[in-house]
DNA sequence: TCTGGGGTCCTAGGACCC
DNA sequence: TCTGGGGTCCTAGGACCC
């Protein structure tokens, strides 16, 4: 059922500018211009809410997503601060992604905010494969582009979502996902190193390539590898790799001896420029939901845990079944005021969706826990059965 | 100013079975 | 009865991303 995903010589990598921000400004036109911060519940007093979207003028004094709100509101108490409108954004976002889908080419969603582009497949077409060539016959993407004709059309999407939407976009052009999504890095911050070296000339897009990925990123840390996070950056870094010439000089065997053989393989590939290179354009299914909360107030009574609990399961059986799928797996995660995070996880006798059938599991999860200090958060997970499960 | 919420994928170890 | 090895299921936890 599910088709095998295809491979393309252009992924374009998509990602909206300052997305929620943006969204509030196109109803409230006389935010633009003002530092405007979006996140929680548009109070920036109050406690344990975090930035979710700064402005570009709230961004240059060092407001950024994930901050505390207190935080941000210290910085800049004169900022507008807004609350979440989650429907409102999903709206902007089916918007944006249904524009992108015009052009023919197979659209992958990653998010709210960002989408990849795959133009021309290459390989994997069997002629007695009927299926998979009446796709790429039905495909646009089975035109052939060029350095220069790829760039005209990254300037099209661009003009064309701005047109069908009112929000502006960057964009990131390469050979795979990891390396175009690293070119919009470049598409947002241009300096006159990268525009040197850029294969062309227009506004928020660049390419990166097999010509400029080493004069661009070789003596950038590992860090600012997609997928490298800070651990696996200190990792490195403790071995002696501190860019990404000194990950390509480590040999293989060194990186899957320290990494085991998935990520060491991966970042082997990842340093060099390569990554995945294939786009799923079907909607994606979700293998879990959750729902968890930190609390205003910590909480120490195990029965006000447990209705805080409940609560959490009884909003998520509901999207469960708003979407008519099936839960096979339920967790419990518990974040004390240190902020020592454990889950406790259980597979259920059966897949269901009846909330009966999945408190009780809840309540018993919660129960194993030793809590021996105030929690701060709560949480609540189900793993959903998946066609491939059967 | 103490540190949100919603996800995915991988690995490791124990239990159990053949 | 003892021993070894392989496969699979289950849970815990780590790491990363937006």
């Amino acid at each position: 059922m599910a088709e095998t995903p295809r491979r393309y010589r252009w992924l374009i990598h998509v990602d909206l500018d300052q997305f929620q921000v943006s969204v509030e400004r196109l109803r409230s036109p006389e935010l633009v211009g003002v530092p405007v911060i979006v996140g929680g519940n548009g109070d920036p007093t109050e406690a344990r809410k975090v930035v979710t979207c700064a402005s570009y003028e709230a961004r240059d004094v060092g407001v950024r997503a994930g901050m505390p709100l207190r935080a941000a509101y210290r910085k800049m108490p004169d900022a507008v601060y807004l609350p979440l409108d989650v429907p409102a954004y999903d709206v902007a976002s089916a918007d944006v992604m249904n524009a992108l889908r015009q052009f023919g080419h197979p659209v992958e969603v990653w998010g709210w905010d960002e989408a990849y582009m795959g133009v021309q497949a290459v390989g994997g077409m069997r002629s007695h494969d009927n299926a998979d060539a009446q796709a790429v016959a039905s495909d646009a993407s089975a035109d052939s582009y060029d350095r220069v004709t790829i760039g005209t059309l990254a300037e099209r999407i661009r003009a064309v979502v701005f047109e069908s939407t009112g929000l502006r976009c960057s964009i990131g052009v390469s050979d795979n996902k990891q390396r175009a999504k690293m070119a919009t890095g470049f598409a947002k911050k241009p300096d006159p190193e990268s525009a040197a070296l850029a294969p062309f000339r227009i506004e928020r897009v660049f390419e990166l390539d097999e010509q400029n990925w080493l004069p661009l990123m070789g003596d950038r840390p590992c860090r600012d590898l997609w997928s490298v996070g800070p651990k696996t950056a200190a990792k490195l870094t403790a071995r002696g790799v501190d860019t990404v010439h000194q990950l390509i000089a480590t040999p293989r065997e060194d990186l899957i001896e320290t990494f085991g053989p998935h990520q060491g393989n991966w970042l082997y590939v990842l340093c060099r420029g390569g990554g995945d290179s294939t786009i799923t354009p079907e909607p994606w299914l979700a293998r879990s939901h959750s729902k968890s909360r930190t609390y205003p107030v910590d909480m120490t009574d195990l029965d006000e845990m447990l209705s805080a609990a409940r609560e959490l399961t009884a909003e998520l059986v509901d999207q469960v079944l708003a979407e008519r799928r099936e839960v096979f797996r339920v967790a419990v995660t518990v974040r004390t005021t240190t902020f020592c995070t454990r889950t406790k996880s259980r597979k259920l006798p059966a897949p269901t969706i009846r909330y009966d059938d999945i408190v009780p599991v809840i309540d018993g999860l919660l129960g194993d826990f030793e809590i021996d200090r105030p929690v701060r958060l709560l949480g609540v997970r189900c793993d959903l059965v998946t066609p491939e499960d059967e």
